[in-house]
RNA sequence: GCGGGUGUGGUGAAAUUGGUAGACACGCUAGACUUAGGAUCUAGUGCCGCGAGGCGUGGGGGUUCGACUCCCUCCACCCGCACCA
């Protein structure tokens, strides 16, 4: 518009008035009306204690980035909208909060390059984040917001760090439990028969207890505590300057930024979910979520059932004595097989037992695997590499000896980072063997091992003493019973999960509730929480490479106890680990959450949100929900009943193709093709277009030079080029737009279709700045209203699924609300209803509407809603119905989808404002939809031929002698018998011939 | 390699228990009303064929009166895991 003449503009305003379009369906008006409603009238506060049931419908919260919304983000907020919408007509007094993760990276690095504090940039980035949900309209009680970076908040982050720390896993009865019990425990008998998750190697009676110093035993119960301060292996990332969690490195570089990771020892908080592993295995089978998301979690947890063994190292060959190899494997049926042994070159006794011949070797072996990463050892696997020890062990059932290996096939942290090799049973050991020339026992029947191992377990187990003669499964059990029966190992469940580091040298994050003396832990007490982030000169480590926390001064902290106070801050999943328990509770200053809200509350019924979070979130909110209930403090074991993960919306982005040519011309005028203007071809031009076109379009933008085809060297080639979607409607690009947006395109030449149109092509690709194909919500929300944004994400296809973004079509969901609109008024735009009683016909549409609709949320299904909702307005508009009945209750099933347009409908039917989100959903009755007759489709050898009409209640005799009568069929027949006549009622008929 | 998912017109898709494949929408074609349009209405639009008709849900096979749907097998793409003993 902004192209047209002052004139043009009357005239279009005077036409737009004369036709009273711009007072029809005036959504810019009628949305900023309803959302100030909502907001002053606070139509969606969740009541804390309700006579109705209640429901739980959460989002997994945001991080709010410098970069805003983009279209992607909204889509699962609005199907949980609709969701949270629809439990409420249904009368369920609905929880639906929304709050921000708001600690983490993205603000600290900016604070780092800009020196603001992130605590100001996370404002602004929340307050545009608001700005953007605000003019979706989602129902959330913004009353329970919560943010993890506000002190409010973390307070009980770090409350429930020390409820962490005050505790200890019982395997007995298989939950947390308080250490003063562990205490007691040990001060009256010793560790010796406490059956804890734990990392204390040995034993202490009470008396030893007792006679520890406050340190030792400081130092003994942190091997037990569910948090702990130790010394262990964790991911350095020197580019983020922080440790990371396994699950934010992936293959070797950091999940953000892909920065090098490396392995570090380091002295690091950690989180001993490994306690929780079985629970939360088994816990999976409680929740309704995608099989996906429980099998990552599953192999994350990585369960293995087997045995460990201890391998005695033999006296005469070993340098010293008396040791043993322990190792885990899941087939100790195997156990015959075995040809040698192989530990990892981190391996503890591997220079206890190496001979003084292998000793150089094994040296240099150890050498070389500490010189390569994680990564290359990974992407390294078919070289196979090893070094004999010249050490021998002791087979615990034949007294052979066998060979001591070290690889790095082998991992040591991993088991006991140690295996068994049985090479006629596993590849990796069956290549090791091969390839140094070791010996292969065959201990299958009838197998042939000479091409590779046999894995499978059906073999019959042969050559293996006791175990000869039975099929893996049975001989597993044997092998394991015996070998507790001759007290050298016992049968052994084993988790590839690992205990979380929980330590991040970061600034922007919850501090710890700790502070030391003489470099022993405490922890702060209750009444001096919350622990707030100290100013910092810089959010920067020190030079010492201390985390940035250290920049502090003792007096910069709100708690000054002992000789300084923890300088690491906790990671992300922290704060979101628990924030569904908070909005339950959000103002509470003495509980995390008091316990009669969380019993009414309960947990999650409906969690949306992306599948990325698999192992992450998802696992350690599980972790402290499950130690929360350990305590007492929560009713339920499981966070999120049922998930739904929302596919990724990926952009469309649109391409134009650049004539790429090289050219031999005048060097006074040009050097080469590029410094002419450019030549870009409309898409459906693109593989026509010939060398005498290029030419004629040069011609005529530089009049005075003699172009010809002669000056072209080699094929025409075209270089796609991205540009801005916004210049671009229906793959149309508008030329002029294009110019002035950047100075390349400034003297381009366009060479467009023969209609004058100029094409682009398009690409399907993740939404970035850089593809220029970035949506946000915003643009969409004020050209064509938040009910049309609403409904299309829905129309797009099924939430699940990704898909790509694509505005063609919302043109044809704007215009089924307009029809809608249309239903309720007349031409003058004045209502216009019919109080009457409805007629049969929309009746009919009405309750066919209600059913699908109802069916389809039930199933989450909001794509096919919405085509069922156009599929109802195209009937009411051909009916001419403008029945209120019928309309009233159209207006309430439309209600969750398109909240403004309904609310605006509702009271102009004559309700009350605002009562809608609270009215009934409209009940479904069949009565309206039964027939007297069916229009059968007669189909011959299963394909429809044509329909005949017969009523419900003729017999199927009877309709199928109407059929083979009728003329048409006679036709199908060609004079033939059939075969056979199937009728079923109601349904269809087939012939067979 | 293992696990999970997806595959249907020009496009997004629908088909809920095996029963009319392509609803709904975009786009496109023709027309009406208009004549500076993000408007409305009518008709058409899976492919091949003038037509009768034939073909058609990634490929091949099977079960069935009847298969997008169930079974076997192969292929392509996406996601996750990957020396886990």
């Amino acid at each position: 518009m902004h192209a047209k003449s002052l004139d043009s503009l009357c005239i279009y305003y005077l036409w737009r008035f004369k036709s009273n379009e711009a007072m029809e369906y005036d959504f810019r008006k009628i949305e900023k009306e309803w959302r100030e409603f909502w907001a002053e009238n606070k139509t969606f506060k969740a009541e804390d204690f309700s006579d109705k049931p209640k429901y739980y419908v959460l989002d997994m919260f945001p991080y709010p980035s410098g970069a805003g919304l983009h279209v992607g983000h909204p889509l699962g907020y609005i199907a949980s909208d609709i969701f949270a919408r629809y439990k409420r007509l249904q009368g369920y007094n609905v929880l639906h909060p929304m709050g921000y993760d708001s600690f983490g990276l993205p603000a600290e690095q900016y604070a780092i390059q800009t020196g603001q504090h992130p605590e100001k940039t996370t404002k602004e980035n929340i307050a545009r984040y608001r700005g953007q949900m605000d003019k979706i309209g989602f129902s959330f009680d913004w009353d329970r917001e919560v943010r993890t970076s506000s002190p409010e908040y973390y307070k009980w982050t770090q409350w429930i760090f020390k409820q962490l720390f005050d505790c200890w896993y019982d395997k007995d009865a298989d939950k947390a439990a308080r250490i003063a019990e562990l205490v007691a425990t040990f001060e009256a008998q010793g560790n010796a028969n406490v059956n804890a998750e734990h990392d204390f190697e040995g034993t202490f009676t009470a008396e030893e207890w007792k006679a520890m110093s406050e340190k030792e035993q400081s130092s003994v119960l942190m091997s037990y505590r569910l948090t702990y301060l130790a010394d262990s292996w964790v991911n350095w990332c020197p580019a983020l300057g922080t440790v990371l969690a396994n699950d934010e490195v992936v293959n070797g570089v950091s999940e953000r930024g892909g920065h090098p990771v490396e392995q570090k020892l380091m002295r690091q908080w950690s989180m001993r979910i490994k306690a929780y592993a079985e629970r939360l295995l088994t816990g999976l089978e409680t929740i309704d979520w995608t099989d996906s998301i429980k099998d990552q979690q599953r192999n994350w947890i990585g369960k293995s059932q087997g045995a460990s063994v201890r391998f005695k190292v033999d006296f005469d060959s070993a340098q010293s004595t008396d040791h043993e190899i322990e190792v885990f494997t899941t087939r100790p049926d195997t156990i015959f097989g075995v040809s040698f042994m192989v530990l990892a070159p981190e391996h503890p006794l591997v220079d206890q037992i190496t001979t003084e011949e292998f000793a150089a070797d094994v040296a240099e072996y150890k050498r070389q695997a500490s010189l390569k990463s994680e990564r290359d050892r990974q992407s390294d696997v078919k070289n196979i590499t090893g070094q004999n020890t010249g050490a021998f062990a002791v087979h615990p059932f034949t007294g052979e000896k066998v060979q001591i290996w070290i690889g790095d096939y082998v991992l040591a942290s991993y088991g006991t980072g140690a295996v068994m090799a049985v090479p006629c049973g596993d590849q990796r050991d069956w290549d090791f063997a091969k390839h140094f020339g070791i010996e292969i026992i065959n201990i299958f029947e009838d197998i042939d091992i000479s091409e590779g191992a046999y894995a499978e377990k059906d073999a019959m187990i042969a050559n293996s003493d006791f175990l000869n003669g039975l099929p893996a499964k049975k001989a597993i059990k044997t092998a394991i019973h015996e070998i507790e029966k001759r007290g050298f190992g016992k049968g052994k469940t084993q988790y590839r999960l690992r205990d979380a580091v929980f330590s991040r040298q970061r600034y922007w994050g919850e501090p710890f509730p700790v502070y030391y003396k003489d470099e022993v832990p405490h922890l702060v007490p209750d009444e001096d929480l919350p622990i707030t982030l100290p100013e910092v000169d810089k959010y920067l480590p020190t030079e010492d490479g201390e985390p940035p926390l250290a920049r502090a001064d003792k007096s910069a902290w709100n708690y000054q106890k002992g000789d300084r106070m923890e300088f690491n801050t906790m990671p992300g999943w922290a704060g979101s680990s628990w924030y569904f328990l908070r909005y339950m509770d959000p103002d509470n200053q003495s509980e995390f959450v008091a316990k009669e809200k969380v019993d009414y509350w309960q947990n999650v019924d409906l969690y949306i949100g992306g599948s990325e979070h698999a192992t992450g979130h998802l696992l350690y909110a599980r972790f402290w929900t499950k130690f929360l209930y350990d305590l007492g403090y929560i009713p339920f074991e499981e966070p999120f009943q049922k998930m739904i993960n929302q596919g990724m919306i990926l952009g469309r982005s649109s391409i134009i193709y650049r004539v790429s040519i090289d050219m031999k011309v005048d060097e006074k005028r040009v050097d080469s093709g590029s410094q002419l203007k450019p030549v870009f071809v409309s898409l459906r031009r693109k593989d026509s277009f010939t060398k005498e076109d290029y030419i004629r379009y040069l011609s005529k933008h530089y009049n005075d030079y003699p172009f010809s085809t002669d000056m072209l060297i080699g094929e025409i080639d075209f270089t796609p080029i991205h540009v801005d979607i916004s210049f671009v409607e229906n793959d149309v690009l508008d030329t002029e737009a294009c110019r002035h947006w950047r100075p390349e395109f400034a003297y381009a030449i366009f060479a467009p279709e023969d209609d004058g149109k100029f094409l682009c092509g398009h690409e399907v690709e993740k939404m970035s700045k850089s593809k220029y194909n970035v949506q946000t919500p915003d643009d969409l929300c004020d050209d064509f209203g938040a009910d049309t944004l609403r409904m299309y994400e829905m129309f797009l296809g099924p939430l699940e699924q990704s898909k790509p973004w694509d505005t063609k079509g919302i043109n044809g969901v704007h215009n089924f609300l307009r029809k809608l609109w249309r239903l309720f008024h007349d031409k003058n735009n004045e209502v216009s209803l019919d109080e009457g009683t409805p007629s049969k016909d929309a009746l009919k549409t009405l309750h066919k509407t209600i059913k699908k609709v109802g069916d389809d949320l039930e199933r989450f299904s909001f794509n096919t809603g919405v085509s069922n909702f156009m599929i109802c307005v195209n009937e009411l508009t051909d009916q001419k119905c403008n029945n209120k009945h019928i309309l009233e209750q159209l207006t309430i099933l439309i209600s969750p989808y398109a909240p403004h347009i309904a609310e605006e409908l509702w009271v102009r039917l004559g309700n009350q404002a605002g009562t809608i989100s609270y009215a009934k959903f409209p009940e479904f009755n069949e009565e309206h939809l039964v027939e007297s007759s069916h229009e059968y489709p007669i189909s011959f050898n299963g394909k429809m031929r044509f329909k005949l009409e017969f009523p419900l209640d003729m017999s199927k005799d009877q309709i199928e002698k109407e059929v083979l009568a009728n003329e048409n069929a006679q036709k199908w027949l060609e004079g033939k018998d059939p075969k056979k006549v199937i009728v079923v009622p109601g349904k269809i008929v087939n012939v067979v011939i």
